[in-house]
DNA sequence: CTTTATTTTCATCATTCGTTTAATTAAATT
DNA sequence: AATTTAATTAAACGAATGATGAAAATAAAG
Protein backbone atom coordinates (compact mmCIF):
# COMPACT_ATOMS: atom_id res chain seq x y z
CA UNK A 1 0.00 0.00 0.00
CA UNK A 2 1.59 3.03 -0.87
CA UNK A 3 2.04 6.00 1.01
CA UNK A 4 -0.48 8.62 0.97
CA UNK A 5 1.05 11.95 1.11
CA UNK A 6 3.38 11.04 -1.46
CA UNK A 7 4.00 14.91 -2.55
CA UNK A 8 5.44 15.98 1.12
CA UNK A 9 8.82 16.49 1.36
CA UNK A 10 9.26 17.80 4.46
CA UNK A 11 8.57 16.56 7.78
CA UNK A 12 4.76 15.79 8.41
CA UNK A 13 2.87 18.21 10.97
CA UNK A 14 3.36 16.86 14.01
CA UNK A 15 0.10 14.35 15.99
CA UNK A 16 0.76 15.47 19.61
CA UNK A 17 1.25 19.22 19.11
CA UNK A 18 3.05 21.03 21.52
CA UNK A 19 3.39 24.29 23.13
CA UNK A 20 1.56 27.10 21.69
CA UNK A 21 3.18 30.18 23.85
CA UNK A 22 4.69 33.35 21.56
CA UNK A 23 8.39 32.92 21.10
CA UNK A 24 8.77 36.28 20.07
CA UNK A 25 11.28 38.37 21.95
CA UNK A 26 10.44 39.78 25.06
CA UNK A 27 12.34 42.99 25.69
CA UNK A 28 16.07 42.58 24.72
CA UNK A 29 18.80 44.51 25.92
CA UNK A 30 17.91 48.34 27.03
CA UNK A 31 19.84 50.40 25.36
CA UNK A 32 20.71 49.88 21.76
CA UNK A 33 18.61 48.86 19.06
CA UNK A 34 17.84 45.44 17.89
CA UNK A 35 19.05 43.49 14.94
CA UNK A 36 15.75 42.85 13.17
CA UNK A 37 15.03 46.35 13.86
CA UNK A 38 15.83 47.36 9.79
CA UNK A 39 13.13 44.95 8.73
CA UNK A 40 10.17 46.56 11.02
CA UNK A 41 11.10 49.73 8.78
CA UNK A 42 11.32 47.99 5.33
CA UNK A 43 7.85 46.49 6.40
CA UNK A 44 6.22 49.65 8.46
CA UNK A 45 7.37 51.52 5.15
CA UNK A 46 5.78 48.77 2.69
CA UNK A 47 2.91 48.52 4.59
CA UNK A 48 1.88 52.37 4.55
CA UNK A 49 2.45 52.12 0.64
CA UNK A 50 0.24 49.27 -0.25
CA UNK A 51 -2.46 50.34 2.17
CA UNK A 52 -2.24 54.04 0.81
CA UNK A 53 -2.38 52.42 -2.41
CA UNK A 54 -5.35 49.84 -2.53
CA UNK A 55 -8.33 49.16 -0.57
CA UNK A 56 -6.97 49.26 3.25
CA UNK A 57 -8.79 45.84 4.14
CA UNK A 58 -8.07 44.49 1.15
CA UNK A 59 -4.81 44.36 0.91
CA UNK A 60 -3.16 40.96 2.05
CA UNK A 61 -0.32 40.87 3.99
CA UNK A 62 1.21 38.92 1.07
CA UNK A 63 1.12 41.63 -0.89
CA UNK A 64 2.85 43.64 1.67
CA UNK A 65 5.61 41.42 2.22
CA UNK A 66 6.14 40.90 -1.40
CA UNK A 67 6.39 44.82 -1.47
CA UNK A 68 9.05 44.83 1.18
CA UNK A 69 11.01 41.82 -0.10
CA UNK A 70 10.86 40.05 2.69
CA UNK A 71 9.16 36.57 4.18
CA UNK A 72 5.57 36.90 5.08
CA UNK A 73 6.44 35.22 8.41
CA UNK A 74 8.49 37.71 9.17
CA UNK A 75 5.15 40.22 9.52
CA UNK A 76 3.57 37.97 12.21
CA UNK A 77 7.16 37.61 14.17
CA UNK A 78 7.93 41.08 14.28
CA UNK A 79 4.28 42.70 14.55
CA UNK A 80 2.26 39.51 15.74
CA UNK A 81 -0.85 40.19 13.50
CA UNK A 82 -2.07 42.32 10.87
CA UNK A 83 -3.81 44.98 13.53
CA UNK A 84 -0.95 45.32 15.16
CA UNK A 85 0.82 46.28 11.70
CA UNK A 86 -1.87 48.44 10.88
CA UNK A 87 -1.83 50.48 14.61
CA UNK A 88 2.31 50.69 14.17
CA UNK A 89 2.15 52.15 11.09
CA UNK A 90 -0.59 54.39 11.84
CA UNK A 91 0.73 55.41 15.20
CA UNK A 92 4.46 56.04 13.83
CA UNK A 93 3.73 59.49 12.77
CA UNK A 94 0.63 60.69 14.28
CA UNK A 95 2.80 61.96 17.53
CA UNK A 96 4.95 64.05 15.37
CA UNK A 97 1.73 65.70 13.10
CA UNK A 98 0.17 66.64 16.55
CA UNK A 99 3.45 67.58 18.29
CA UNK A 100 3.96 70.55 15.34
CA UNK A 101 0.22 71.65 15.42
CA UNK A 102 0.43 72.24 18.96
CA UNK A 103 3.70 73.80 18.58
CA UNK A 104 2.18 75.87 15.69
CA UNK A 105 -0.80 76.96 18.06
CA UNK A 106 1.47 77.79 20.94
CA UNK A 107 3.61 80.10 18.83
CA UNK A 108 0.21 81.77 17.58
CA UNK A 109 -1.08 82.36 21.36
CA UNK A 110 2.31 83.64 21.86
CA UNK A 111 2.30 85.85 18.76
CA UNK A 112 -1.50 86.98 19.61
CA UNK A 113 -0.38 87.84 23.53
CA UNK A 114 -3.55 88.16 25.65
CA UNK A 115 -6.12 87.90 23.29
CA UNK A 116 -6.94 84.37 21.75
CA UNK A 117 -5.65 83.57 18.47
CA UNK A 118 -8.21 83.86 15.82
CA UNK A 119 -9.48 81.72 13.16
CA UNK A 120 -6.89 82.23 10.94
CA UNK A 121 -4.56 81.36 13.33
CA UNK A 122 -5.70 77.98 14.39
CA UNK A 123 -6.67 77.01 11.34
CA UNK A 124 -3.32 77.40 9.57
CA UNK A 125 -1.66 75.51 12.90
CA UNK A 126 -4.18 73.13 11.80
CA UNK A 127 -3.72 72.68 8.40
CA UNK A 128 -0.03 73.64 7.52
CA UNK A 129 2.03 70.28 9.52
CA UNK A 130 -0.16 68.09 7.33
CA UNK A 131 0.47 70.00 4.24
CA UNK A 132 3.89 70.99 4.48
CA UNK A 133 5.00 67.24 4.65
CA UNK A 134 3.14 66.24 1.59
CA UNK A 135 4.59 69.10 -0.49
CA UNK A 136 7.93 67.99 1.27
CA UNK A 137 8.05 65.27 -1.56
CA UNK A 138 8.72 62.52 1.06
CA UNK A 139 6.08 59.80 -0.18
CA UNK A 140 5.64 58.15 3.45
CA UNK A 141 3.96 61.25 4.29
CA UNK A 142 2.13 61.23 1.38
CA UNK A 143 1.04 57.24 2.07
CA UNK A 144 0.55 57.97 5.44
CA UNK A 145 -2.11 60.95 4.95
CA UNK A 146 -4.09 59.09 2.32
CA UNK A 147 -4.27 55.92 4.45
CA UNK A 148 -5.37 58.21 7.82
CA UNK A 149 -7.94 59.48 5.62
CA UNK A 150 -9.44 56.79 4.77
CA UNK A 151 -9.09 55.06 8.26
CA UNK A 152 -11.42 58.11 9.36
CA UNK A 153 -14.02 56.86 7.42
CA UNK A 154 -14.24 52.98 8.33
CA UNK A 155 -16.12 52.03 11.22
CA UNK A 156 -14.26 49.67 12.29
CA UNK A 157 -11.17 51.36 12.80
CA UNK A 158 -13.21 53.87 14.64
CA UNK A 159 -10.78 53.20 18.36
CA UNK A 160 -7.70 53.28 16.41
CA UNK A 161 -8.73 56.78 15.18
CA UNK A 162 -9.77 58.25 18.45
CA UNK A 163 -6.44 57.02 20.12
CA UNK A 164 -4.57 58.85 17.39
CA UNK A 165 -6.67 62.03 16.84
CA UNK A 166 -8.64 62.57 19.56
CA UNK A 167 -5.93 64.47 21.36
CA UNK A 168 -5.36 66.71 18.69
CA UNK A 169 -9.26 66.93 18.41
CA UNK A 170 -10.07 68.57 21.09
CA UNK A 171 -7.04 70.37 21.42
CA UNK A 172 -7.66 72.44 18.75
CA UNK A 173 -11.84 72.52 19.42
CA UNK A 174 -11.19 74.51 22.28
CA UNK A 175 -8.84 77.01 20.54
CA UNK A 176 -11.79 77.23 17.64
CA UNK A 177 -14.26 78.10 20.89
CA UNK A 178 -11.88 80.54 21.92
CA UNK A 179 -11.25 81.93 18.04
CA UNK A 180 -15.09 81.82 17.89
CA UNK A 181 -16.75 83.24 21.19
CA UNK A 182 -20.40 83.72 19.17
CA UNK A 183 -20.46 80.48 18.09
CA UNK A 184 -22.19 77.93 20.20
CA UNK A 185 -20.67 74.93 21.42
CA UNK A 186 -22.62 72.55 19.49
CA UNK A 187 -21.77 74.36 15.99
CA UNK A 188 -17.88 74.47 17.09
CA UNK A 189 -18.40 70.51 16.92
CA UNK A 190 -20.10 70.57 13.47
CA UNK A 191 -17.76 73.17 12.21
CA UNK A 192 -14.68 70.91 13.56
CA UNK A 193 -16.32 68.46 11.08
CA UNK A 194 -16.51 70.22 8.56
CA UNK A 195 -13.15 71.44 8.80
CA UNK A 196 -11.94 67.40 8.58
CA UNK A 197 -14.12 66.95 6.07
CA UNK A 198 -12.85 69.62 3.53
CA UNK A 199 -9.31 67.91 4.69
CA UNK A 200 -9.59 64.32 4.14
CA UNK A 201 -11.93 65.14 0.95
CA UNK A 202 -8.58 66.47 -0.94
CA UNK A 203 -5.93 64.69 0.92
CA UNK A 204 -7.31 60.74 0.49
CA UNK A 205 -5.90 61.27 -2.96
CA UNK A 206 -8.65 59.43 -4.71
CA UNK A 207 -8.48 61.13 -7.69
CA UNK A 208 -11.51 62.34 -8.02
CA UNK A 209 -10.52 66.30 -8.84
CA UNK A 210 -8.01 65.68 -11.70
CA UNK A 211 -11.36 63.61 -13.08
CA UNK A 212 -13.50 66.29 -12.35
CA UNK A 213 -11.60 69.25 -13.21
CA UNK A 214 -10.25 67.52 -16.48
CA UNK A 215 -6.42 67.87 -14.77
CA UNK A 216 -7.38 71.65 -14.22
CA UNK A 217 -6.60 70.87 -10.24
CA UNK A 218 -4.55 68.09 -8.65
CA UNK A 219 -4.08 67.51 -4.86
CA UNK A 220 -0.54 67.21 -5.49
CA UNK A 221 -0.45 70.57 -5.67
CA UNK A 222 -0.73 71.23 -2.36
CA UNK A 223 0.38 75.09 -2.43
CA UNK A 224 -3.29 75.67 -3.66
CA UNK A 225 -4.95 73.26 -2.23
CA UNK A 226 -3.53 75.40 1.01
CA UNK A 227 -4.28 78.92 -0.70
CA UNK A 228 -8.11 77.52 -1.17
CA UNK A 229 -8.82 75.47 1.93
CA UNK A 230 -7.64 78.22 4.14
CA UNK A 231 -10.37 80.69 3.25
CA UNK A 232 -13.05 78.44 2.43
CA UNK A 233 -13.25 76.80 6.14
CA UNK A 234 -12.08 80.37 7.66
CA UNK A 235 -15.19 82.10 6.42
CA UNK A 236 -17.42 78.86 7.14
CA UNK A 237 -16.51 78.74 10.42
CA UNK A 238 -17.13 82.69 10.80
CA UNK A 239 -20.20 81.83 9.68
CA UNK A 240 -21.37 79.60 12.29
CA UNK A 241 -21.08 82.32 14.67
CA UNK A 242 -24.30 83.77 12.64
CA UNK A 243 -25.67 80.69 13.15
CA UNK A 244 -25.09 80.36 16.55
CA UNK A 245 -27.11 84.18 16.86
CA UNK A 246 -29.87 82.96 15.23
CA UNK A 247 -31.02 80.14 16.56
CA UNK A 248 -30.66 82.19 20.30
CA UNK A 249 -33.21 84.54 18.53
CA UNK B 1 -10.38 -0.98 -3.57
CA UNK B 2 -13.13 0.91 -1.88
CA UNK B 3 -14.29 4.31 -3.21
CA UNK B 4 -11.79 7.20 -2.20
CA UNK B 5 -14.70 10.05 -1.31
CA UNK B 6 -16.54 7.59 1.16
CA UNK B 7 -18.04 11.45 2.45
CA UNK B 8 -19.74 12.38 -0.52
CA UNK B 9 -23.46 12.06 0.29
CA UNK B 10 -24.05 13.36 -3.14
CA UNK B 11 -23.17 12.46 -6.35
CA UNK B 12 -20.12 13.96 -7.44
CA UNK B 13 -18.81 16.41 -9.61
CA UNK B 14 -18.78 15.11 -13.33
CA UNK B 15 -15.49 14.19 -14.79
CA UNK B 16 -15.98 15.35 -17.95
CA UNK B 17 -17.49 18.77 -17.63
CA UNK B 18 -20.58 20.19 -19.65
CA UNK B 19 -21.35 23.39 -20.70
CA UNK B 20 -19.99 26.77 -18.82
CA UNK B 21 -22.48 28.99 -20.16
CA UNK B 22 -24.89 31.16 -18.06
CA UNK B 23 -28.30 29.59 -17.17
CA UNK B 24 -29.81 33.15 -15.87
CA UNK B 25 -33.04 34.27 -17.36
CA UNK B 26 -32.25 35.99 -20.76
CA UNK B 27 -35.34 38.95 -20.33
CA UNK B 28 -38.82 37.49 -19.90
CA UNK B 29 -41.92 38.82 -20.70
CA UNK B 30 -42.22 42.17 -21.76
CA UNK B 31 -44.31 43.60 -19.65
CA UNK B 32 -44.80 42.62 -16.04
CA UNK B 33 -42.85 41.92 -13.00
CA UNK B 34 -40.84 38.72 -12.95
CA UNK B 35 -41.48 35.84 -10.36
CA UNK B 36 -38.20 36.44 -8.54
CA UNK B 37 -38.38 40.03 -8.35
CA UNK B 38 -39.26 40.14 -4.49
CA UNK B 39 -36.51 38.02 -3.59
CA UNK B 40 -34.18 40.57 -5.62
CA UNK B 41 -35.44 43.55 -3.71
CA UNK B 42 -34.79 41.43 -0.40
CA UNK B 43 -31.09 41.08 -1.11
CA UNK B 44 -31.13 44.67 -2.41
CA UNK B 45 -31.94 45.48 0.72
CA UNK B 46 -30.26 43.18 3.42
CA UNK B 47 -26.90 44.40 0.50
CA UNK B 48 -27.47 48.03 1.36
CA UNK B 49 -27.92 47.64 4.87
CA UNK B 50 -25.01 45.56 5.41
CA UNK B 51 -22.31 47.28 3.11
CA UNK B 52 -23.37 50.76 5.27
CA UNK B 53 -22.88 48.97 8.38
CA UNK B 54 -19.60 46.99 7.78
CA UNK B 55 -16.29 47.60 6.33
CA UNK B 56 -17.57 47.42 2.29
CA UNK B 57 -15.25 44.65 0.97
CA UNK B 58 -15.18 43.22 4.23
CA UNK B 59 -18.72 42.34 4.02
CA UNK B 60 -19.67 38.73 2.66
CA UNK B 61 -21.92 37.78 -0.04
CA UNK B 62 -22.81 35.12 3.28
CA UNK B 63 -23.40 38.02 5.35
CA UNK B 64 -25.47 39.60 3.26
CA UNK B 65 -27.72 36.45 1.96
CA UNK B 66 -28.14 35.42 6.07
CA UNK B 67 -29.46 39.11 6.84
CA UNK B 68 -31.77 38.71 3.88
CA UNK B 69 -32.84 34.97 4.52
CA UNK B 70 -31.76 33.51 1.61
CA UNK B 71 -29.38 31.09 0.28
CA UNK B 72 -26.22 31.92 -0.59
CA UNK B 73 -26.46 30.97 -4.07
CA UNK B 74 -29.60 33.02 -5.01
CA UNK B 75 -27.33 36.42 -4.93
CA UNK B 76 -25.06 35.46 -7.65
CA UNK B 77 -27.76 33.88 -9.72
CA UNK B 78 -29.88 36.94 -9.59
CA UNK B 79 -26.72 39.64 -9.96
CA UNK B 80 -24.66 37.37 -11.22
CA UNK B 81 -21.63 39.06 -9.39
CA UNK B 82 -20.71 40.63 -5.88
CA UNK B 83 -19.85 43.49 -8.07
CA UNK B 84 -22.96 43.74 -9.79
CA UNK B 85 -24.74 43.68 -6.83
CA UNK B 86 -23.06 46.12 -5.37
CA UNK B 87 -23.65 48.39 -8.64
CA UNK B 88 -27.24 47.49 -8.28
CA UNK B 89 -27.18 48.86 -4.89
CA UNK B 90 -25.85 51.91 -5.47
CA UNK B 91 -27.35 52.82 -9.06
CA UNK B 92 -31.33 51.85 -7.32
CA UNK B 93 -31.67 55.30 -5.58
CA UNK B 94 -28.94 57.62 -7.44
CA UNK B 95 -31.19 58.68 -9.92
CA UNK B 96 -33.92 59.73 -7.56
CA UNK B 97 -31.32 62.09 -6.01
CA UNK B 98 -29.95 63.50 -8.91
CA UNK B 99 -33.74 64.29 -10.53
CA UNK B 100 -34.73 65.95 -7.18
CA UNK B 101 -31.49 67.87 -7.14
CA UNK B 102 -31.90 69.09 -10.79
CA UNK B 103 -35.52 69.77 -9.81
CA UNK B 104 -35.03 71.77 -6.97
CA UNK B 105 -32.21 74.02 -8.69
CA UNK B 106 -34.79 74.09 -11.80
CA UNK B 107 -37.29 75.86 -8.74
CA UNK B 108 -34.39 78.35 -7.88
CA UNK B 109 -33.96 79.34 -11.39
CA UNK B 110 -37.23 80.33 -12.05
CA UNK B 111 -37.60 82.15 -9.36
CA UNK B 112 -34.46 83.79 -9.50
CA UNK B 113 -35.56 85.65 -12.60
CA UNK B 114 -33.56 86.47 -15.05
CA UNK B 115 -30.07 86.83 -12.78
CA UNK B 116 -28.63 82.88 -11.89
CA UNK B 117 -29.91 81.61 -8.42
CA UNK B 118 -27.42 82.53 -5.74
CA UNK B 119 -25.00 80.66 -3.56
CA UNK B 120 -27.85 79.68 -1.28
CA UNK B 121 -30.25 78.27 -3.60
CA UNK B 122 -27.59 76.27 -5.30
CA UNK B 123 -26.11 74.57 -2.26
CA UNK B 124 -29.45 74.14 -0.36
CA UNK B 125 -30.57 72.28 -3.73
CA UNK B 126 -27.88 69.66 -3.73
CA UNK B 127 -27.74 69.40 -0.31
CA UNK B 128 -31.88 69.34 0.18
CA UNK B 129 -32.92 66.46 -0.95
CA UNK B 130 -29.88 64.11 0.92
CA UNK B 131 -30.93 65.32 3.88
CA UNK B 132 -34.30 65.33 3.59
CA UNK B 133 -34.62 61.96 2.56
CA UNK B 134 -32.44 60.76 5.91
CA UNK B 135 -34.55 62.51 8.07
CA UNK B 136 -37.74 61.08 6.39
CA UNK B 137 -36.99 57.98 8.94
CA UNK B 138 -36.40 55.46 5.94
CA UNK B 139 -33.66 53.05 7.04
CA UNK B 140 -33.05 52.21 3.26
CA UNK B 141 -31.71 55.80 2.35
CA UNK B 142 -29.90 56.58 5.64
CA UNK B 143 -27.96 53.19 4.71
CA UNK B 144 -27.58 53.91 1.29
CA UNK B 145 -26.65 57.64 1.95
CA UNK B 146 -23.79 56.19 4.36
CA UNK B 147 -22.81 53.60 1.86
CA UNK B 148 -22.26 55.84 -0.37
CA UNK B 149 -19.94 58.08 1.16
CA UNK B 150 -17.57 55.35 2.37
CA UNK B 151 -17.93 54.20 -1.43
CA UNK B 152 -16.72 57.82 -2.38
CA UNK B 153 -13.24 57.25 -0.80
CA UNK B 154 -12.29 54.14 -1.93
CA UNK B 155 -10.10 54.11 -4.98
CA UNK B 156 -11.38 50.41 -6.48
CA UNK B 157 -14.78 52.11 -6.70
CA UNK B 158 -13.78 55.52 -8.48
CA UNK B 159 -15.37 54.17 -11.82
CA UNK B 160 -18.78 53.71 -10.02
CA UNK B 161 -18.44 56.72 -8.30
CA UNK B 162 -17.65 58.19 -11.70
CA UNK B 163 -21.26 56.51 -13.07
CA UNK B 164 -23.07 57.52 -9.70
CA UNK B 165 -22.07 61.06 -9.40
CA UNK B 166 -20.76 62.84 -12.33
CA UNK B 167 -23.95 64.51 -13.86
CA UNK B 168 -24.36 65.91 -10.76
CA UNK B 169 -21.71 67.06 -9.89
CA UNK B 170 -20.69 68.51 -13.30
CA UNK B 171 -24.68 70.46 -13.04
CA UNK B 172 -23.57 72.15 -9.87
CA UNK B 173 -20.37 73.06 -10.62
CA UNK B 174 -21.80 75.14 -13.41
CA UNK B 175 -24.26 76.40 -10.91
CA UNK B 176 -21.86 77.40 -8.36
CA UNK B 177 -19.41 79.16 -11.90
CA UNK B 178 -22.73 81.29 -12.34
CA UNK B 179 -23.33 82.11 -9.27
CA UNK B 180 -20.09 83.19 -8.30
CA UNK B 181 -19.04 84.94 -11.30
CA UNK B 182 -15.43 86.16 -9.40
CA UNK B 183 -14.10 82.69 -8.90
CA UNK B 184 -11.71 81.38 -10.77
CA UNK B 185 -12.54 78.09 -12.66
CA UNK B 186 -9.91 76.50 -10.65
CA UNK B 187 -11.74 77.73 -7.27
CA UNK B 188 -15.15 76.26 -8.27
CA UNK B 189 -13.55 72.57 -8.16
CA UNK B 190 -12.02 73.33 -4.97
CA UNK B 191 -15.07 74.40 -3.39
CA UNK B 192 -17.16 71.53 -4.70
CA UNK B 193 -14.81 68.98 -3.14
CA UNK B 194 -15.20 71.25 0.07
CA UNK B 195 -18.69 71.07 0.18
CA UNK B 196 -18.49 67.12 -0.37
CA UNK B 197 -16.23 66.57 2.02
CA UNK B 198 -17.98 68.84 4.63
CA UNK B 199 -21.39 66.69 3.82
CA UNK B 200 -19.43 62.86 3.37
CA UNK B 201 -18.23 64.22 6.95
CA UNK B 202 -21.57 64.23 8.53
CA UNK B 203 -23.04 61.52 6.97
CA UNK B 204 -20.87 58.76 6.33
CA UNK B 205 -22.30 57.60 10.01
CA UNK B 206 -18.56 56.95 11.36
CA UNK B 207 -19.77 58.05 14.83
CA UNK B 208 -16.66 60.48 15.44
CA UNK B 209 -19.07 63.82 16.21
CA UNK B 210 -20.95 62.01 18.92
CA UNK B 211 -17.91 60.58 20.52
CA UNK B 212 -16.14 64.48 20.07
CA UNK B 213 -18.98 66.30 21.64
CA UNK B 214 -19.92 63.29 23.88
CA UNK B 215 -23.84 63.15 23.15
CA UNK B 216 -24.03 66.94 22.50
CA UNK B 217 -24.50 66.45 18.61
CA UNK B 218 -25.73 63.60 16.13
CA UNK B 219 -25.58 63.13 12.77
CA UNK B 220 -28.74 61.92 12.89
CA UNK B 221 -30.66 65.39 13.92
CA UNK B 222 -30.64 66.19 10.29
CA UNK B 223 -32.68 69.41 10.89
CA UNK B 224 -29.63 71.01 13.08
CA UNK B 225 -27.00 69.54 10.30
CA UNK B 226 -29.07 71.44 7.56
CA UNK B 227 -28.83 74.63 9.71
CA UNK B 228 -25.41 74.51 10.35
CA UNK B 229 -23.51 73.00 6.90
CA UNK B 230 -25.72 75.36 4.35
CA UNK B 231 -24.20 78.87 5.91
CA UNK B 232 -20.81 77.40 6.38
CA UNK B 233 -20.80 76.00 2.69
CA UNK B 234 -22.11 79.34 1.64
CA UNK B 235 -19.68 81.61 3.39
CA UNK B 236 -16.71 79.47 2.20
CA UNK B 237 -17.81 79.49 -1.03
CA UNK B 238 -18.13 83.72 -1.31
CA UNK B 239 -14.84 83.24 0.18
CA UNK B 240 -13.11 81.94 -3.01
CA UNK B 241 -14.32 85.14 -4.94
CA UNK B 242 -11.70 86.76 -3.24
CA UNK B 243 -9.29 83.72 -3.15
CA UNK B 244 -9.47 83.95 -6.92
CA UNK B 245 -9.42 87.87 -7.12
CA UNK B 246 -6.19 88.23 -5.24
CA UNK B 247 -4.65 85.09 -7.14
CA UNK B 248 -5.06 87.14 -10.11
CA UNK B 249 -3.18 90.41 -8.66
C1' DC C 1 35.42 27.64 19.35
C1' DT C 2 31.22 26.72 21.76
C1' DT C 3 27.01 28.15 23.39
C1' DT C 4 23.06 30.92 23.39
C1' DA C 5 19.61 33.98 21.65
C1' DT C 6 17.57 36.08 17.84
C1' DT C 7 16.15 36.34 13.11
C1' DT C 8 14.88 34.24 8.76
C1' DT C 9 13.03 30.63 5.81
C1' DC C 10 10.00 27.02 4.20
C1' DA C 11 5.94 24.46 4.54
C1' DT C 12 1.52 23.96 6.08
C1' DC C 13 -2.61 24.94 8.83
C1' DA C 14 -7.70 25.92 9.32
C1' DT C 15 -10.97 29.45 7.59
C1' DT C 16 -13.24 32.09 4.72
C1' DC C 17 -14.11 33.97 0.44
C1' DG C 18 -16.86 34.34 -4.23
C1' DT C 19 -18.49 31.26 -7.37
C1' DT C 20 -20.39 27.11 -9.66
C1' DT C 21 -22.69 22.74 -10.42
C1' DA C 22 -26.43 19.66 -10.30
C1' DA C 23 -30.68 18.44 -8.46
C1' DT C 24 -35.21 19.97 -6.74
C1' DT C 25 -39.28 22.74 -6.37
C1' DA C 26 -42.59 26.03 -8.10
C1' DA C 27 -44.83 28.47 -11.61
C1' DA C 28 -46.27 29.45 -16.20
C1' DT C 29 -47.44 27.85 -20.82
C1' DT C 30 -49.35 24.78 -24.12
C1' DA D 1 -52.46 17.11 -17.73
C1' DA D 2 -48.20 17.53 -19.86
C1' DT D 3 -44.39 20.27 -20.90
C1' DT D 4 -41.40 23.98 -20.54
C1' DT D 5 -39.30 27.63 -18.04
C1' DA D 6 -37.79 30.07 -13.89
C1' DA D 7 -36.46 30.04 -9.07
C1' DT D 8 -34.55 27.80 -5.11
C1' DT D 9 -31.74 24.59 -2.48
C1' DA D 10 -27.80 21.86 -1.00
C1' DA D 11 -23.14 20.83 -1.64
C1' DA D 12 -18.83 21.53 -3.08
C1' DC D 13 -14.91 23.99 -5.59
C1' DG D 14 -10.48 26.37 -6.07
C1' DA D 15 -8.23 30.32 -4.54
C1' DA D 16 -6.70 33.33 -1.13
C1' DT D 17 -6.32 34.82 3.59
C1' DG D 18 -4.00 35.38 8.39
C1' DA D 19 -1.51 32.68 11.17
C1' DT D 20 1.70 29.03 13.06
C1' DG D 21 5.45 25.21 13.61
C1' DA D 22 9.76 23.67 13.29
C1' DA D 23 14.00 23.76 11.18
C1' DA D 24 17.93 26.59 9.27
C1' DA D 25 20.76 30.60 9.29
C1' DT D 26 22.81 34.46 11.52
C1' DA D 27 24.80 37.17 15.07
C1' DA D 28 26.20 37.83 19.89
C1' DA D 29 28.12 36.26 24.25
C1' DG D 30 30.94 33.28 27.01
Amino acid sequence: MPQRNAVAVRTPPPGGRKRAVAKRPVLARAGGARRGDATRQIILDAAEQCLAAGDFDGVSLRTISEAAGVDIALVNYHFGSKESLVEEVTERRAREVHDARVLLLEEARHAAGTVPPGVEAVVTAFLEPWLQRISSGDAGWQNYNRLLCRLTMMPKYLPLVRKLLDPTALHFINALRAALPKASPESIYWGYMFLIGALVQIMAGTGRIEQLSRGLCSTDDTNTAMREIVPFVCQGLRALERTGAEARR
